[in-house]
DNA sequence: TCATTACATAGATGTTTATCTATGTTTACA
DNA sequence: TGTAAACATAGATAAACATCTATGTAATGA
């Protein structure tokens, strides 16, 4: 019957094609964290000047008056891109300096080489 | 006197550094919003799914089942990425398609080249 | 040892967001 | 024209999150 054929051609249009290597679950949530600790401007503009300053590398104290943040909330952003592995904190007396971790960030360029 | 000797040598540890170039808040809430569009498992896993598919395009009907979604919460994440102009929308009769757009794909790649 | 400075943590609050159910809209076709 | 299928939109809800104030911790220096 010609309805029945219709309806298979259309569904054959529709039907899913071959998949290449499609991103599992349990990665996609990695990279998911990974990109969420970016995706906030106040974190993207942490990273800039990080990145910005001479030796590349920024004292927290240094940074509150730029971009206009409590202490707590800049101490909150950089904990969130420390835990996300893509700042290093080095502490030398009182103060913490903050640099940009290098392959961590070439990792995650690669993400979109896709 | 010593003391306010050296507190100035500290000073001057912790002084700003000269910036070079740093992202301005407009454009960081710019690429946060085109982050957070990203950084979200399910819509990375779409993108990868419209890609690896045959044609690097996929209809919407075949997504929900893979990805164990509803019609509608499906249907939510793609506006997301089609406004963050990440994705294209193509309907045809009673279908839609969408592809990565590659451009706006480029464009995200080269932040990370920093 | 005490005061001060730099930073972290805790708890509270308002906003955003991912998901659902229910319903609306559009297209194909008999 | 009327029905069915594909998709979008609306509204509700719970979880996540950015920010604040208040307080704790650790290091410096008198």
């Amino acid at each position: 019957m010609k309805t029945l054929q219709l309806s298979l051609v259309d569904v054959e249009r529709c039907a899913p094609e071959g998949l290449a290597a499609a991103i599992e679950r349990p990665q996609a949530e990695q990279l998911a964290s990974l990109l969420k600790a970016i995706a906030d401007p106040t974190r993207i503009q942490l990273i800039s000047y990080i990145n910005a300053s001479s030796n590349a590398e920024a004292c927290a104290c240094n940074l509150t008056e730029p971009l206009a943040l409590s202490q707590p909330t800049l101490s909150h952003h950089l904990k969130v891109l420390t835990d996300a592995g893509l700042i290093e904190r080095d502490k030398r007396g009182t103060w913490v300096w903050y640099r940009v971790n290098q392959e961590r960030w070439k990792q995650l360029s690669k993400l979109f080489e896709l």
